[in-house]
Formats: structure tokens, C-alpha cells, sequence
DNA sequence: GTCTATAAGGGGATAGAC
DNA sequence: GTCTATCCCCTTATAGAC
């Protein structure tokens, strides 16, 4: 579903259709005429991730994402049959780089107040990765839209981030480190809410947000209540 | 809110040119022949911004708009020549909506914690307009690529948000209400921060995020940490 | 001011050759 | 596995009648 098609500006990129001279050969990174099945994959997903990140995901068309992965747009569809499900695999390795960011950063996993850490550890993170950033931002604004094909993965986001802190909360109380009277879950909900919302202002005016910075200074400040 | 009752159910609308039957006549809830250009206009504002919170400015074609407010696509270029003169159109409107809507809650400007209350209120409002919040998250996640039409209004609307709040504690300090120390900046984008993600949250899972109540819980904390 | 008709160009997807 | 060619729909915008 998820009718919506929408043009508007295209920018370079010889795209298709109008009876613009084929273009060969093109100086491909491909190696021979094969290549493996997996490694064209990956190019698409990466080419999908930032165009995706740049333009949105209704703003995109296939074709882009093929021309930037280096092939034809029906051989694009070979790979990926349907636009939405490309976005699928765009959002799960996402989520997969996100995890293996925090998982190097500790060899157990955190615990308490730690879970608190890892989340400005990664909003940190994050002001070195404005593609990534600019990923999640555009799609969510999408995927508010429950007939978008990524609103499921949106809600599980949230969950999922929302669970893990107030779960460090918990554990914080249960560790002694925490007063037993903390609004765990609201908490957990604003620290959320304000790594989402930073993103969005520093996207907008970089040089004049400090998101991990703005961060910290929250986490802070439930700290210096909170903590027993 | 929420756009004319106009009924009038075929939304199929046969578009453009695939020779399909054209449809005709259409009882229409208008009044006769001429109408006022103002009320024809408001209309489609208030489709447009309706149809916009819904799906997003690029996925909500300009047909949709025009069927919503009741004429077909052509009358409706008539008022509004180009889609992004019609959004700037919606954007304004929505401004004025928000300023008037704290005007009358007071008699005099907010000054010092009357600014962060405020907020608190207009978050609190906004749990009541579903379709106005949708708007604007929806809009402000496309509108961080700078190409869009959108991507002043986005900007200055962060702008002014973080100004006000921020001299609302200045004048606190003022006013002998709050510390010196207070990170005024800092602290007035994390609250327009999480306002803006506790929005995109509320949107997903409605009966499971309650905004005001948060918003509230970090208004609470600051003024806790930092009041005098 | 509003309509019908149509232009002009994307856009996703399929068929079938190589 | 990849391409070319093509289908068919959607979308914005214009022309001109009423």
C-alpha cells in the first residue's frame, strides 16, 4: 500500500524513462560480470539507507536508489521485489548498527544506572552520524502514518527503548542506587523523547545544538534527584 | 478543525486523462453559484492541513485536497497556484492557531515561570488536537531536509520556541526566582525537545504516552532543582 | 470562479531477452 | 543476475469553455 508516490525536484542523476541516451558500462566498483548475491544487496541497502536519510522515503523513488547502487532499476527489483520491503531490511540493519555500537563499548551487558550511560554514550554517537540521525527523523515523521509500512517498526522502537530504561530504573531502585518513589516509565518516556527531539533541532541548526550536551545535562539532573 | 462535513462520498475521483468516464454534475454542498473567495480558501486550508497531518506534504496529492474542500483539482489552482504556496498557507495558519490559543488563557504576557506554565498548558491542549500535533510532526520530519518547502518555517518555529522559554528563566533569575547558575538554553531546547518527541510518541501508541503528564514531570523537576 | 479536458512527466512494477 | 522495453497509474500544471 502506502500509495503515495510523489515527485518533486529530481535532482542529478540521470534517472529512467524518458528516453535519455542508456547509459552503459558505467566505471562500476563491480568486480567481473557475477558478483555475489550478498554484496550487491548490501550496496543497495547502503545507497536505500541515505537517500532514504536524505529525501525521506516517499520522496525516493526506486530509481535513485538504483542508480546510486550501480544498477538498472529492474535489476534492483530483482533484489528487492517491492519498494517496502527494501525499507524493511533499511530499518532492521539499523537497528542491528545500533546495537553493536553500545554492545563494543562494554563486555556485560549494563546494568542500573549504566543503561542510562549507554543511552547518552550513544546520543553522543549519534552527533557523529547525521545520516543515521537524519534515517530515523525522516522516517519517523513518515511512519506516524498508521498505513506507512514502517509504523510497526516505529512503535517497536520506542518500546523497546522505553522498556530498557525504565528496566535500568528498576534495577537501580532494586540495587539500592535509586529512591524507590522515581517515575521510572515517565522518565523513561522523556529521556526518549528528548533524544528524538534534539535530533530534530540539531538537524535543523547543527552548529547550534549540542545534543549530547543537552542530553547529559537531563540525565543530570534525574540523577541529582533521584539518586539515594 | 477538522475540514468541512463536506459528504459527497466518491473519492475515487477518476483523476486525469485515462479516457474514464468523466463525472459530472455532483451535488455539491454549495451554496450557489458564486462563493466567497475567503470562504473557498478556508476550506481548503483546513482540508489541506487535515490531509497533510494524515499522510505528509509529499504524499498528499493536491486532488485529494481539492476533492476534500469540495471543487475539483483546477478550481482549487485557481485559489492556491502552487502546492507549496498552499502549505506555506497552512503553516501560517497554524502559528496563528497556537498564539491565540494561549492568548486568551492570560491577560497579561507570561513573564519568568509564566512562560514554562504556558508551555505546560499548550502541551496539554495539544492532547485535544490530535490532527494539529499530526501536522506538525509529520511536517517536521520531512522539513529537516533543507530542500523543503517547509525548512524555514521548521527552523524559525524552534527558534522562537527555545527564545521564549529561555528568557522566561532570564527573567526568573530576574526576578530573584531562580538560580543564577541555571542553564537557561540548554534547558529551554530540551523542553522543546521533549515536547516535540513526546508528540511523535503520543502519536504512535495514543493511549499508552500521556504528554501533558510527562511534560509536566520535567517542568516539575527543573523547577525543583533550579527555583530559588 | 469553477469546471472539463489534456498535456507532460514521473513512479512502481512486469515480461522477456541475454 | 542483469538489462531493455513497456504498461499503467498518479500528479502537477495549463488551456479554454461556461
Amino acid at each position: 500500500m502506502s500509495a503515495s508516490a510523489n515527485a518533486d525536484a529530481d535532482e542529478g542523476a540521470g534517472a529512467a524513462g524518458t528516453g535519455s541516451p542508456p547509459r552503459r558500462g558505467r566505471g562500476r566498483p563491480r568486480g567481473a560480470g557475477g558478483e555475489s548475491t550478498a554484496n550487491t544487496r548490501a550496496r543497495i541497502v547502503a545507497s536505500a539507507a541515505e537517500l532514504f536519510a536524505e529525501r525521506g522515503f516517499h520522496a525516493t523513488p526506486m530509481t535513485a536508489v538504483a542508480d546510486a547502487a550501480g544498477l538498472s532499476q529492474s535489476g534492483l527489483l530483482h533484489h528487492f521485489p517491492s519498494k517496502e520491503g527494501l525499507l524493511a531490511e533499511v530499518l532492521r540493519q539499523r537497528d542491528l548498527r545500533d546495537l553493536a555500537e553500545l554492545a563494543t563499548a562494554r563486555d556485560h551487558p549494563p546494568r542500573g544506572w549504566e543503561v542510562w550511560d549507554d543511552m547518552t554514550t550513544l546520543v553522543r554517537l549519534n552527533s557523529g552520524r547525521e545520516a543515521l540521525v537524519r534515517l530515523f527523523t525522516s522516517l519517523a515523521g513518515e511512519a506516524v502514518d498508521p498505513e506507512h509500512p514502517g509504523h510497526g517498526w516505529l512503535a517497536e522502537h520506542h518500546r523497546s527503548a522505553v522498556d530498557a530504561l525504565t528496566r535500568g530504573l528498576e534495577e537501580a531502585v532494586a540495587d539500592g542506587t535509586a529512591q524507590a518513589a522515581i517515575p521510572a516509565q515517565s522518565l523513561a518516556r522523556q529521556a526518549v523523547a528528548l533524544m528524538d527531539g534534539l535530533q530534530l533541532q540539531w538537524l535543523v541548526r547543527p552548529r547550534d545544538v549540542d545534543m549530547a550536551a543537552d542530553f547529559a545535562c537531563f540525565v543530570e539532573g534525574v540523577r541529582s534527584r533521584w539518586t539515594r
